[in-house]
DNA sequence: GAGCCAGTTGAGATCGAGTCTCGACAACTG
DNA sequence: CAGTTGTCGAGACTCGATCTCAACTGGCTC
């Protein structure tokens, strides 16, 4: 089987070993719709006995945060939670109802970031600008229920 | 004494007892200038010989951060942090060299969280702009120093 | 000023996410 | 196919944060 994971295939590329576990975790990734927390794959992996071990999820983890595949998002609860990503710069959407994320593209932020940098005369090297409410399918649901 | 400390007045005004250890942490925080940790806070506590326990510290930033007058952010780096702030909405703009930080007003922000609504479908609820850069005196002595 | 009582506190156990160590193992190289 | 070396697993460990519960105290009442 040729790698359909295009996570697989990053690390790949990036020079590192395709271990079994690697390529495991690789798949839990790719299968999720939303966000996930790093406790969550871990009962994943133990509910279906994949024998990885936590240490080697999280270092699994890191690794492909550094490969900009995952990024690492902070829920507004405090957790810490991943989403698989492409590359460029962009912000989440998280769906506080359902945990499914969407990506957004500019829109503007980085002019108001330009503004901001201009009215504080800090010089802003990084931002993260994270936003929450409820996605399509959630507002419908919503309406109908409440 | 008058409370000159306005954090003190907020736990006042919000039906909260005026207690030795709370006054205690309040003055702590309103001498911060920029973000702090609550390890940090934990280590002045215990250096003063504050008597403040641990668990009365965190619940007296909980409470704090309830009350929003003071707001918990994550550093790129994954460690919690709070600063001192006002209760409107805003958002925090920390120096990485110093710890500083500046309040910045919407500048556009909304504007552009609007854009991402309308863009992804979602019903954005809240959202958190962290910015991340050089403060201007820190700016000056990387210029003189490099 | 004394007494009462719910809201708070302190000490320490506990939790839980994440990291580290180190011997064993397996993926790529030649 | 053997060697090199990156990676893994198990489990101890770290450390931020929370919880428990008996003791205490701030603020109200009289």
């Amino acid at each position: 089987m040729t790698d359909a994971n295009p996570i697989v295939s990053a690390l790949d590329l990036a020079g590192y070993r395709l271990t079994e576990p690697r390529r495991a975790v690789a798949d839990l990734i790719a299968e999720q719709t939303g966000h996930f927390t790093a406790s969550e794959l871990e009962r994943v992996v133990r509910d279906r006995r994949l024998g990885i071990s936590r240490a080697t999820l999280f270092r699994a983890l890191e690794l492909l945060t550094e490969l900009g595949v995952v990024e690492r998002l902070d829920l507004p609860t405090g957790e810490h939670a991943y989403v698989p990503c492409a590359r460029a710069h962009h912000h989440h959407v998280v769906c506080s109802r359902c945990g499914r994320t969407a990506e957004a593209e500019d829109c503007g932020v980085s002019d108001a970031v330009g503004e901001i940098a201009r009215r504080t005369g800090f010089r802003i090297d990084s931002h993260r600008l994270e936003l929450f409410g409820l996605c399509r399918h959630c507002q419908a649901r919503t309406t109908s229920d409440a």
